[in-house]
DNA sequence: CTGTTAGCGCCTTCAA
DNA sequence: TTGAAGGCGCTAACAG
């Protein structure tokens, strides 16, 4: 016998309160099954009094859903996931479901780990934007699926899983900034990229070989940049790529070298917010300013992007929409949809300001 | 009797294919109570064959306890929140608790959902930062600690409730900030601010009542700009101050607004981010540049802050720290420790960088 | 050391 | 329409 740890009153308490059976009380408070006016009312008012709350634990034990979402994102910190958790927030709300968010830092043990407790916990379905890279990697997402919970994925896709993407248009996003750039004028485009890469790849083909073993997102950007410099004849230049763990610091030095170079860059498309602010640290440092030395053009937009002087101009990725698809395509699965098992592609937006000018000369 | 919605093999099934009885399989999957080491990886490899994970919910059920807190944050889209969150989470993983966490995105009822949820899931404790003003918003909080859940606050003290509360040392952190301003010889300096309130304070006395019907935070950063003012025998004007719904667009106007006054502000000091980009914007439309015109402060460093040029001097928040404070406080209380329904102050900084300078003239 | 047994709070047949 | 009884998966006394 637990000691009193004040969980509150249960049923059978109110059920005794208001003088009826418990499956009275239990069909009144649990909303199904027929019931008097009269005892339904003495059941609600008995349950006030008590200040009753099911419990939900035991009621997703006898009937096996839990009505919640368990929703696992790389990175809490990263205002791109805050907003999609948003959206999938306000959709799941609106249908009735909780959300239980965990974050994993980009860190795949930790993605197994938090997968381990949304299935002990019994979710109903799961979102996640996993940091697996290949077959072996998503033993834990295959668990969740052989128990028969469903999962979407969002923002990045997974080769080796055969389930609905919710994304966006990376590749195409990608493109179509360093088409802006390329239509400006410029050839010497440095590409600030995310991979954590062994050694940094020196030809078209390793890196192409690195952007198929990194993340869809990462490889899909890396592919657009490829697809535009193709178009335009532009040779490709190793020298001009950042490969390898995307710290500030790395950045800033990384970027610091193509300015230092003979031919030096004279545009730099970053692929993440933290690109940005490191290469713009890269480009104070070097004494050179934007958009006339240097043009620059990032990825997910911010309050901040839109005060820097001069504004910069970057791709918004539509984060609400991206979760609230993402929620759901998930709930209508729950509801009974058959998985369709696609990517759902949304569209991003490059919003143009001011960081992209003609290259100097 | 549910469809079959595969919840995944029980103890008992593992103790079947095990050949063992179901308690000995318990005790082994539980970690509790003695087992025979041959029986012991007779049920480990009946488990690790049929894939067997404890169910959570039942476990809970039991026991009474969840190893499980839950977090309920004012606005996970903040950087502020995903910081201090990402300190919960790492000392809650530490001690072998899970982490829920819900945004309330500072309303009011569905930060009493948020509890409601965490009451119903059956919590061991919750962390909550509130947007609870006063006595009659503080119920839901109140329900939860009559359940026997400890309950701490963490950003925001509420007056109302006699509890512990992790927070920063906002009042002098404003003060700081405005003696910063005013020792660069500053005497008309804008405070950008918060809290909703029905109509703009014209008096320092309807300004200390809005203070006091306010968010702690809010009333704190609003003492600590007077602290200053006084010390430094500053009359206090109440057209410097901003107060309402604040939007950045909003803030815009506002600043605006003190920046063509006859006798126009020369500096701006934000309590919170979207201030400092709001005034930003209205800095550029005014056609006005920083330090020089105009000297600027903000609460909340963040990487953006400091690529800007010129870079600003901002209050930076132990974010971290805040959050594994709060965690350590509540793990504590649940490890059976006397609340000590105290403040538990920690300290911000003021990082200065270019954004200040002299008043012009 | 091991197995049997009785709940945790709720939902859900099944009779009455 | 209502109440009694059994079960969800697990833990925890209790015998053996």
């Amino acid at each position: 016998m637990p000691a009193d740890r004040g969980q509150g009153p249960t049923i059978s308490e109110v059920a005794a309160e208001a003088g009826v059976g418990r499956a009275t009380a239990a069909r009144t408070l649990g909303g199904y099954g027929y019931v008097s006016p009269e005892l339904r009312a003495r059941v609600l008012a008995a349950a006030e009094k008590l200040g009753y709350r099911a419990n939900a634990l035991a009621r997703s034990m006898s009937t096996g859903v839990s009505h919640t979402l368990g929703v696992i994102v790389a990175d809490i910190g990263n205002p791109f996931f805050a907003g999609l958790l948003r959206g999938i927030s306000d959709t799941a709300r609106a249908r009735g479901f909780d959300v239980i968010v965990l974050s994993t830092y980009e860190n795949l043990q930790q993605e197994i780990a938090a997968t381990n407790v949304l299935i002990d916990k019994r979710v109903d379905g799961v979102i996640v934007s996993s940091a697996a890279l290949d077959r072996d990697q998503v033993a834990h997402i295959r668990a969740a699926m052989d128990r028969g919970i469903p999962v979407v994925l969002v923002d990045r896709a997974v080769a080796a899983l055969d389930l609905d993407a919710v994304v966006i248009d990376n590749r195409d996003a990608a493109r179509e900034a360093v088409e802006v750039l390329i239509a400006a004028g410029h050839r010497r485009i440095g590409f600030v990229w995310g991979p954590p890469v062994a050694q940094p790849p020196s030809t078209r083909r390793e890196l192409l070989a690195a952007a198929s073993a990194s993340l869809w997102t990462d490889g899909e950007r890396l592919r657009g940049y490829l697809d535009a410099l193709d178009d335009a004849h532009i040779p490709f230049d190793p020298e001009l790529v950042m490969a390898g763990p995307k710290t500030e610091e790395r950045v800033v030095g990384e970027v610091g070298r193509m300015l230092a170079l003979p031919d030096r860059v004279t545009a730099v498309f970053c692929t993440e917010t933290d690109g940005m602010t490191g290469s713009l640290r890269a480009l104070r440092k070097a004494g050179l300013s934007y958009p006339d030395d240097v043009a620059l053009i990032g990825f997910d937009d911010s309050a901040w992007a839109a005060v820097m002087d001069p504004p910069l101009t970057m791709i918004a990725q539509p984060v609400h929409q991206l979760g609230a698809k993402a929620a759901e395509v998930l709930l209508d699965i729950l509801g009974g949809a058959e998985p369709a098992r696609t990517m759902h592609t949304l569209r991003s937006q490059l919003i143009q300001r001011a960081s992209v000018a003609a290259p100097p000369e």
